[in-house]
DNA sequence: TTGTAAAGACTACTTATGTAGTCGAATGGA
DNA sequence: TCCATTCGACTACATAAGTAGTCTTTACAA
């Protein structure tokens, strides 16, 4: 029941988010990465798809139409990376850790910023 | 092109990781968590999906047929979890370790526990 | 005022995924 | 030997996701 949040959909969500408040679908399809090339319509579809799940709303001033997130980004980014450790790591702490520490895992320094960053909290 | 494994495909995987070496689908069957009541033929298809994506092989002996993962279990975690980083928290660590410790994600203990494991390291 | 450009609405189509039913072959017990 | 059981192969079907085309509306410039 929960909203779910597609890859692609993220993308524009992230930069609605990035926006401070409200931004027209114009102004984001100027903001996409580089290396993504849609068309018009699609960010389009993309946004109706949003609007209709709630992830978004919509409001219309002057000419354009202007989206303001729904769904908070760091209460997302929290329920995310639980479900991840969950899905990927059945909860295992050792077995996340394994991961962010191997060999092909994350670069030492990665993981020194990542030590201190813990025990600093 | 990489081999993608969907949400249902790595509840099987996981078992057949855990089975070190190989497992018929009936052991398969039996080995689902309490809360994944699936048909017999569901997890057939799972797992015929699977072998054509070269994510697990299937050999027959005697009557039956035995499944062994071909994607490493390290590994494929390792590239999950840098490519969830990634995609969720853009590659920042800061991003990452905050929605770790943040109150709604894991517990004390649990942090208490990673900020262990890291050290050891 | 009228043609044109911009942008949303609606439709479309493919592939992946979740989930399962049916058919047919193999196998072992009566 | 023949039937019932077992299990893989094949088919099916709905929904989500990725991606975009066309139709329609609207507003502005000439």
């Amino acid at each position: 029941m929960n909203i779910t949040i597609s890859d692609s959909e993220l993308v524009l969500l992230k930069i609605i988010w990035e926006s401070n408040g409200e931004i027209s679908s114009n102004e984001i399809l100027t903001k996409l990465p580089e290396d993504i090339v849609w068309q018009r319509t699609t960010v389009s579809t993309l946004l109706s798809r949003m609007v209709e799940k709630k992830t978004i709303s919509v409001e219309k001033r002057g000419k354009s139409y202007y989206y303001t997130a729904l769904v908070d980004e760091n209460q997302y980014k929290i329920s995310e990376t639980k479900a991840f450790v969950k899905k990927i790591h059945g909860n295992k702490m050792n077995s996340f850790v394994a991961a962010l520490c191997s060999e092909d895992g994350f670069t030492e320094k990665e993981i020194d910023e990542l030590k201190e960053l813990l025990n600093e909290m």
